[in-house]
RNA sequence: GUGCCCGUAGCUCAGUUGGAUAGAGCGUCGGACUUCGAAUCCGCAGGUCACAGGUUCGAAUCCUGUCGGGCAUACCA
C-alpha cells in the first residue's frame, strides 16, 4: 500500500512540474509513513518539505502544486491533506483496504513473504558455543534470536543457510578431556586433585562416571556410529581394545596423553549430542554443524595464513606471526600463529569466515554475545584482507541475559559450574515462552528472564495473550461449523472474494484491524532489513490487542447472515497472520489452549 | 586509560536510514462475563526522553562533551 501511494505522489510530481507547479522535476528521497496520529491520516509524506531547497518555494505551496495534480482513478484516497510544516496526509477510503483480506486469503502462509533478497545466499552461524558444557540461557537468547533472523531473511527472498560452529579444536577440549580423566581417576579411586581450571560441573561426573562404567565394545559401537557425524570422536586404536573390559581399566593402562585425549573426544560428543537435542527441543534445527577441527585437518587454516602472506598482510615478529589488523581499523595488530608454533584462536576464524564466502554466500551474519564485541574489528579485518566487502558480513551482538525468580536474581557461575541450563529453562517455562521473551526486545538491550513471569499463563506473560488471538479465532470458527454458518472451509476464502460482503466491514476497530493487517509485509521487510526480530514481536502485540479491543465490542457471530460472514473472513485473515508472524519467531499458534 | 552497547512513565521496554500532541505491558485505582474462549476488554493517573551544547524548517533519534550502568580490552579459549 506504501508503494501505492508512493508512486501517486511520484506522478503526481511528474505532472505537477509539466504544468508548471513546480519549477524542478528532481524529486529527493521521501519518505511515505504511516503517522503515529490517526488524525494525521493512513499516510502521510515529507515531500514537500525535503523539496523546497530544489525547488525554491515554501513547503506549503509544494504541496498545493501536488495536490492539485494528484490522479487517482481508482479512487483509493478519500482526501488529501496538507498539515503543519508542510505534510501532506492521505486519508485512503476503506475500499482501498478491503482487497487486502483477499489476498491474505490467497497467499495464506505466503502473506507477508517478500523477493527483496532476490534469491542471495546467506548464512547465519549461531549458538556456536564450546562443546565443553550444556547451553544455558545466553545461548538460548543467542539461538532464539539466530533463528528468528534466519527465518525472517528466508521469508524475505533469501536463500539461508544456519550454521553452528563446533569449537571442536584446542586447548578448552583438552581440557574438558582433562577434567573428565581427573574425574575417572577419582571414580576409580585413585587420589588425585581437581583443578580450578577444569570444568566444574556435576555433568562432568556424569560423562565421567557413564565412560568409566562402558565396556569397550559399546564404546566402540558409539564410535563406529558417530563416524559418519562431522565431528571427529576420534580414532581409536581399536586392536587393543578387549570388549569385555571396561573404559576405566582400560585408559588406566594407556599414557595419560591418549587417556585424556580419548576421555575429550568422548565427553565433546557426549555434550555436542546434548546441545544438538537441547536445541530440537527449543525447536532449533541447523542445516550444518561445521568443524573447526576440519579446518585443520583439510589444511585451510595453514592456506589462509598462506594465502594472506603472499598477500602481505602477515608479518612475522618476535618469533610469532602477525597479522596486520591495525590498517584495516583494529586497535592494534594480532597474533595469528604464537612463537610456540601453535595458532591462535583467530587464525582458525580467518580460516573459517574465508571458507564461508568460498562456499558461495553473498553475505554472512554472526550472531555473538556481546562480550565478544572486541573481535569485530579482527574479523572485519579478515574479510576485507581476504577481497570481500565490509558490508557483507555483519555481526548481531546480543547482550546478556539476566535470569530472575519472582524478581530476584538467580546465581549462576561458571567457574564453579552452577548455572541453570537452557534445558531446564525449557522444561520449565516451555519453548515457546522461552522463545517469545528472548524476542520480545531488542538484542541491543540486557534482558531481563524471570522464570515465574515466563511460567505465568497471564497477562503479564506476552506469548498468551498473542497465542490466545489464535486460539480464541479458531473458536469462533469451530462454533460457526456448529451452529452451520459454515459448512465447508471454503466458504471463508470465496466470501473474501466477495468486496461486496467485506464492505459491510464499516466499524472502526475492523478497518484498524485491516490495516495492521496490510502493514505485515512492511513489518517484515523492515525486521529483514535491520535484521532485528523484535520488531515482529511488537508487530504481533499490537495486532492482538487490536483483535482483542476488537473482539469484546462486536460479536463475530451475529444476527446478520452476511455480516458474520464478513467477520469470519476477517478473523480468520488475523488468525492467518498471527500464525505467519508467530512462525518467524520460531513460536506455535495453538487452536486451543 | 581506550573501544563497543545502554540511559525514555514507579518497574520492564518500544519508538533506530531525523518528522507533527513521545507509546505499550506490568504495577496502582475504578469499571465490564446468564450472550462467539474474562489467558480478554474499557477508563483514570503517571515524562525536563540522564545532563549540556551543536547541526536545521524540525532532534528521544545525528555530532561533541559530561555523568551513570554493562561489557571488552592476551602470543586465553
Amino acid at each position: 500500500m506504501k508503494n501505492v501511494i508512493k508512486n501517486i505522489v511520484l506522478d503526481a510530481a511528474g505532472l505537477a512540474f509539466k504544468k508548471g507547479l513546480l519549477t524542478s522535476s528532481v524529486i529527493p528521497d521521501m519518505e511515505i509513513e504511516a503517522p503515529r496520529h490517526e488524525n494525521h491520516g493512513d499516510f502521510s509524506t515529507n515531500f514537500a518539505m525535503v523539496s523546497a531547497s530544489v525547488q525554491k518555494m515554501a513547503p506549503r505551496k509544494i504541496a498545493e502544486a501536488l495536490l492539485s495534480s494528484i490522479e487517482d482513478p481508482e479512487r483509493i484516497i478519500e482526501r488529501a491533506e496538507i498539515a503543519g510544516p508542510g505534510f501532506i496526509n492521505f486519508f485512503l477510503a476503506p475500499k482501498a483496504w478491503y482487497p487486502f483480506i483477499k489476498i491474505i486469503h490467497q497467499q495464506d502462509e505466503e502473506f507477508g513473504k517478500s523477493d527483496i533478497g532476490q534469491g542471495k545466499k546467506v548464512q547465519v552461524e549461531f549458538v556456536s558455543a564450546n562443546p565443553t558444557g550444556p547451553l544455558h540461557i545466553g545461548h538460548g537468547r543467542g539461538a532464539a534470536v539466530g533463528d528468528a533472523v534466519g527465518n525472517i531473511l528466508a521469508f524475505s527472498g533469501f536463500d539461508v543457510q544456519k550454521e553452528y560452529y563446533i569449537n571442536d579444536s584446542g586447548r578448552q577440549i583438552r581440557t574438558l578431556g582433562r577434567s573428565v580423566w581427573l574425574r575417572i581417576c577419582q571414580l576409580i579411586g585413585r587420589e588425585s586433585e581437581f583443578p580450578e581450571d577444569c570444568y566444574q560441573g556435576d555433568y562432568i561426573r556424569d560423562i565421567a562416571k557413564e565412560l568409566n562404567q562402558l565396556m569397550g565394545s559399546e564404546y566402540l559401537a558409539l564410535t563406529c556410529k558417530s563416524q559418519d557425524k562431522q565431528t571427529d570422536v576420534g580414532q581409536l586404536n581399536k586392536t587393543d581394545l578387549e570388549p569385555t573390559v571396561k573404559m576405566g581399566e582400560y585408559l588406566l593402562g594407556k599414557p595419560e596423553a591418549e587417556a585424556v585425549d580419548i576421555c575429550a573426544k568422548y565427553a565433546a560428543d557426549k555434550i555436542l549430542q546434548g546441545i544438538k537435542d537441547d536445541l530440537v527441543d527449543f525447536g532449533v534445527e541447523f542445516d550444518r554443524w561445521f568443524s573447526e577441527q576440519s579446518l585443520y585437518d583439510s589444511g585451510r587454516v595453514q592456506d589462509a595464513i598462506t594465502e594472506f602472506q603472499s598477500k602481505g598482510v602477515i608479518y612475522e615478529k618476535d618469533g610469532a606471526l602477525w597479522f596486520k589488523t591495525e590498517s584495516f581499523g583494529d586497535e592494534k595488530d594480532r597474533v595469528v600463529v604464537r612463537n610456540n608454533g601453535l595458532t591462535t584462536y583467530f587464525a582458525s576464524d580467518i580460516a573459517y569466515h574465508t571458507e564461508k564466502f568460498n562456499r558461495g554466500f553473498d553475505r554472512v551474519i554472526d550472531v555473538w554475545g556481546a562480550d565478544h564485541h572486541g573481535y569485530i574489528n579482527r574479523i572485519n579485518a579478515s574479510i576485507e584482507a581476504s577481497g570481500r566487502k565490509r558490508e557483507q558480513f555483519n555481526v548481531i551482538l546480543v547482550q546478556l541475559v539476566n535470569l530472575l525468580r519472582g524478581g530476584q536474581p538467580v546465581a549462576m557461575s561458571t567457574r564453579s559450574g552452577e548455572f541453570v541450563t537452557l534445558k531446564e529453562i525449557v522444561d520449565e517455562v516451555g519453548k515457546d515462552a522461552a522463545r517469545f521473551i528472548f524476542l520480545s526486545r531488542s538484542y541491543d538491550s540486557g534482558l531481563d528472564f524471570d522464570l515465574e513471569v515466563a511460567k505465568q499463563q497471564t497477562s503479564e506473560n506476552p506469548v498468551y495473550y498473542v497465542q490466545y488471538v489464535h486460539a480464541r479465532i479458531a473458536g469462533i470458527v469451530t462454533k460457526a461449523f456448529e451452529q452451520g454458518i459454515l459448512s465447508d472451509p471454503a466458504d471463508i476464502s470465496t466470501v473474501s472474494n466477495s468486496l461486496q460482503t467485506l464492505q459491510l466491514l464499516v466499524e472502526p476497530e475492523e478497518l484498524k484491524l485491516i490495516k495492521i493487517l496490510a502493514s505485515f509485509p512492511e513489518v517484515v521487510e523492515k525486521s529483514a532489513f535491520v535484521l532485528h526480530p523484535h520488531i515482529i514481536f511488537t508487530y504481533l502485540m499490537s495486532l492482538a490487542s487490536a483483535f482483542h479491543g476488537y473482539y469484546n465490542r462486536h460479536k463475530v457471530i451475529n444476527e446478520h447472515q452476511e455480516l458474520t460472514l464478513a467477520r469470519l473472513c476477517l478473523v480468520s485473515s488475523v488468525k492467518k497472520v498471527i500464525y505467519n508472524a508467530l512462525k518467524l519467531l520460531g513460536v506455535s499458534a495453538p487452536e486451543r489452549m
